[in-house]
DNA sequence: GTCTATAAAAGGATAGAC
DNA sequence: GTCTATCCTTTTATAGAC
């Protein structure tokens, strides 16, 4: 039991420890509140009520609002890829797996949640830097560097001419994100259908798989 | 004098009008403070502060916070696109045109008053949507209309095959945020230098006309 | 129109009992 | 660990004098 406290923060309690579900409770409404009105317009007060439970408890657990704030998002983050990091298998198809990737990588990435979590990090980029490095190694970044591995494979075989292999994964996740990215962002739009999100990936692995031929 | 005044509410005072330039010293103050700390974080007093004005002068110009932060960012975003917005001459090189639209594009965009802007609008969307929705009609819909309206030109022209004039060029705008803009939102990379500019802006045209080249 | 002063409310954080 | 009650600061907005 020499871990660090902060790596099992928010996790479920250890069998044997004295534990309620109390802590459980303030993380759920904590992350249900941050995520739908922002740092600054969630109070503790909403929190603790969300979480049925008196505000003081929320203090004994969390010490303080940044505190609780950073251990939820920073926590959210983690997960944020783990549908599109599959293992991209390297023998088979390109225009196959490419399209594979793109269909899992709009269909997590433009989920509520995940535009709902974008938009707080944003929003408060300036007050928690870490949080905003956090949600980009553990989103885009990790995307992109899947990526990017799977192409220095094909550009070695042959099959597709890869200048800068970071630099082409960035371009081809560039173009899944789309306009529709931006609309997303500003909650001009519902998440796509699956023709939408057909549309986009086969656009893009179109242009992506024209724009890297070789010879 | 029958304009209404909510058209001319942020505007240079008119010649003869009892008119000192508080008014103004209150728009430039309330644009620093809400592009810099949000909504949220901005107060009043801070706003009046930074204009050398009492707190009450603003309630008498702008009646309330909402008020005042609308009137603000709506006006901003009225600006967005007017060093992008230059004509597309019909007759030249697609290359030379695309990539003068990509350096205008990516040298506006990615400017920090911009991000700033861009940053709040999202923070806001759900509290100011007619704000978000603004934004999205000045910025990022002006220009695909102006680039969708060329495409069309080429592809008549056969310079070019366009299946779907829009949604190229949101494919166009997509790929020259790139990566980049996802790190300036989240606030972790300045505006790119010239070259990075160049090479983006140089990977995407090349991209785009692959996409796009006829037979 | 502009200022000083003040009201009224909300919210972060803590004290102390159990 | 948990709750009730409270402190104290910040902040939006308004009153009233000049």
């Amino acid at each position: 039991m020499t871990r660090a406290t902060t790596a099992r923060t928010l996790q479920t309690a250890t069998v044997g420890e004295a534990q309620t579900g109390k802590r459980q409770a303030i993380v759920a409404a904590a992350t249900r509140v941050f995520l739908s009105a922002g740092f600054g317009a969630a109070s503790m007060d909403a929190i603790a009520a969300e979480a049925g439970v008196s505000k003081q408890t929320v203090y004994s657990h969390f010490g303080a609002k940044d505190a609780l704030f950073e251990a939820i998002l920073e926590d959210k983050c983690r997960g944020l890829m783990r549908p599109v990091r599959l293992p991209a298998v390297p023998g088979g198809d390109p225009a196959k797996t490419l399209g594979d990737l793109a269909r899992r990588f709009i269909a997590t990435v433009f989920t509520p949640a995940n535009m709902a979590l974008f938009r707080v990090v944003i929003a408060e980029s300036a007050r928690f830097p870490e949080l905003a490095a956090a949600f980009y190694r553990a989103g885009p970044a990790a995307a992109v560097d899947d990526l990017a591995g799977y192409l220095t494979g094909l550009d070695r075989d042959g099959i597709l001419a890869i200048g800068d292999a970071t630099a082409s994964a960035r371009l081809f996740f560039a173009m899944l994100r789309g306009d529709i990215y931006i609309r997303r962002l500003l909650d001009l739009k519902p998440a796509p259908s699956a023709a939408e999100m057909e549309a986009v990936a086969e656009q893009a692995v179109a242009a992506f798989l024209a724009a890297h031929a070789p010879g």
